[in-house]
DNA sequence: CTTCCCCATCTGGTATACCAAAAACAAGGC
DNA sequence: GCCTTGTTTTTGGTATACCAGATGGGGAAG
C-alpha cells in the first residue's frame, strides 16, 4: 500500500523525527524533571495539547509520556478531565514507603545470598561516590547518588523484576524524599547507615542489613508529614505565575481518601 | 480555536464512540483474555494495525492497550519491531514469584494489624466462594476466585499502593499459575491453605500467616518449570504438524539472562 | 548454483483532523 | 441578589494520513 507513486510530494514535512529510540521517553523525562524540580506544582493540570505545542512535539507522544508518568504515580489521570500533577497525601506516601521498605528488605536478603563480589563492589562504590561528594555536591546530585545506591542493591539482588518495581517506587517517592532531605543531619545519618548496610552486605549478614534498613527508613513517615505541611503552606501562599488558576476549592479535597485506589491498570475479565 | 466552520460536512463519520468510560482498557482486557486463554501464543507478534482492524477500532487505542499489557509483562516491546506476546523464562517467573511472596507477606502482616472485622469477613467470604465452587466451577473460574482471594488480602491491608502492585504481579503470573493449576491436588492443597490463612488472619497471628504463606507459594518455581516445559513442547509441536516433536533449540536460549532487565520506565535525569 | 544487492512492502512512530463530554461563562427568571 | 439554564470554550478520545526503518524475496552478477 505504501509508495505507489515515487514521492510526488516534495514537501519535506514540518518535522523529521529520524531518531527512533526514545521520543516519548524523552518527553516523559522532561516532564518528570519539571515536576520533581517544582516547575510543575502538585495539583496543576497537565494539558497534553499545550505541553505538546510547548515542547514542539505532537499530542501522540506527549500523551504516551503522560501515561508513563501516571504509571509512576507522578501524574494523576481522571476519567474525562485534564491530568494533574499528583499531590500524594500522607497516607499514600506512607503506604508507598511501606512497600519500598519491603522491597529493599528483599533486595538486601537476595543480595546477601546471591550477589557476586563484583556486584557488592559496585554497591560499595556507589556508597563511596555519595560519601565523596557529600561535602561538595549539590543537594540534588547528592540525592541522586543516594537513589543510585539503593538502586544498586536492588540490581545486584539479581532479581530483575524486583529491581524494576523498586525503581518505580523510588521514583514515586523521589520528590517527597528529596524535599525531606533538606535537613543536613539526616543526610549525614543516611551516609553512616549506608556504610553499615554495605558492611552487612559484604558480611552476607541478612539480619544486620535488615536492622540497619529499618533504622534507615523508619523515620520516613515523619519527614513526609513535614514535607506535606510545607507543600500545603506554599500552595496556600502562592498563586503567582500560574495566571489562570485561582486558589480554587479543588486544591483541598484531594486530601480526602479516594475510595478505591487500586484499579487503573485495567482488570482481567 | 475549534470549529470556525459550522460543520459543513454532514458525514456522520464511520464510528461514534459514544461510550466514554474505558475503550483502551476494554481492548486491553480483550487482548489479555486472548493471551491468557492461549489464542495468542507466546512469541507471536501483535501487530497493532491488524488487531485494531480486527476489533473494529483504530490504531490509537489499540496502541495504548498494547502498552498496558506491556506494562503488565504480557507483551514484550522491541525497539523497532513488532511487539510479541511475552514468553517469560523460568528466571523471570521465579523472580516475579519472589516479589509476589514478599508483597503477600506484607499484605498479611498489615491485614493482621489493620484490617477491620468487615474486611476480614470479605477475605473469608472470598475463600468461601472458592471453596463452594471447587467441585462445580470451571478451572478458569476457580482460578479467578483464587486470584480474588489473594487480591482481597492485599486490599484489606489498607495499603492501596501495595494492593496495586500486588495486583500487577498477580496479573503477570496469571497465565503461568493458571497453567500450573492443572494438577487437581494442588488446587485442593491451595484450598486448605487458604482456610489456614483466613484462620491466621482472624486470629491476627502474623507468624502463622507467614508460615502458611510460605508453604502455599513455595512450590511455585517447580510448577513454573513444568509449565515452561509444556509450553516448549507445544510450541515445538505446533510448527510442524507431524507429531514428531523435536527438542527445539530456541526454547533454551530464552533462559539466558537478558543483560538489562530494568530500564523501560525511563529514568529521572 | 550461490551470493549479494535492490526494491516492494510491512509496520511502528509521529502528526493532525474531528468528535463529544464537561466545565466555564453569560443571560434570563424567580 | 441568587439560582437556573442555554451557549461557548476547553480538552481528552478517537480516527486517519504520512514517514522512516526493517524485512524479505527476486533478479543480476560471479
Amino acid at each position: 500500500m505504501g509508495k505507489t507513486a515515487p514521492d510526488p510530494d516534495p514537501t519535506p514535512n514540518r518535522r523529521v523525527p529520524m531518531s527512533l529510540p526514545p521520543l516519548p521517553d524523552h518527553i516523559a523525562a522532561e516532564l518528570r524533571r519539571k515536576i520533581l524540580r517544582g516547575d510543575l506544582r502538585p495539583g496543576q493540570s497537565v494539558k497534553e495539547r499545550d505541553h505538546a505545542a510547548e515542547m514542539g512535539v505532537s499530542r501522540t507522544p506527549m500523551r504516551e509520556a503522560i501515561r508513563i508518568l501516571a504509571k509512576e504515580g507522578l501524574i494523576e489521570l481522571r476519567p474525562a478531565r485534564s491530568p494533574v500533577v499528583a499531590r500524594p497525601d500522607l497516607r499514600e506516601l506512607c503506604d508507598s514507603a511501606e512497600v519500598l521498605i519491603a522491597l529493599e528488605r528483599l533486595s538486601g536478603e537476595l543480595a546477601c545470598r546471591n550477589a557476586s563480589d563484583a556486584g557488592l563492589a559496585r554497591i560499595a562504590s556507589a556508597a563511596q561516590r555519595m560519601e565523596d561528594g557529600f561535602a561538595t555536591a549539590e543537594r540534588i546530585d547528592s540525592f541522586e547518588m543516594d537513589m543510585a545506591f539503593h538502586m544498586a542493591i536492588a540490581v545486584e539482588s539479581g532479581n530483575a523484576a524486583l529491581a524494576r518495581t523498586h525503581r518505580a517506587y523510588l521514583a514515586r517517592l523521589w520528590r517527597a524524599r528529596f524535599l525531606a532531605s533538606r535537613l543536613k543531619e539526616r543526610r549525614q545519618l543516611a551516609l553512616e547507615q549506608h556504610g553499615q548496610m554495605v558492611a552487612a552486605l559484604v558480611a552476607r549478614d541478612v539480619g544486620a542489613f535488615t536492622a540497619v534498613l529499618g533504622d534507615h527508613l523508619a523515620g520516613l513517615p515523619d519527614y513526609f508529614r513535614l514535607v506535606l505541611a510545607g507543600e500545603a503552606a506554599e500552595a496556600g501562599a502562592e498563586t503567582s505565575k500560574d495566571g489562570g488558576r485561582r486558589p480554587g476549592k479543588d486544591e483541598d479535597e484531594t486530601a480526602a481518601l479516594r475510595g478505591e485506589g487500586i484499579g487503573e491498570a485495567g482488570t482481567s475479565g
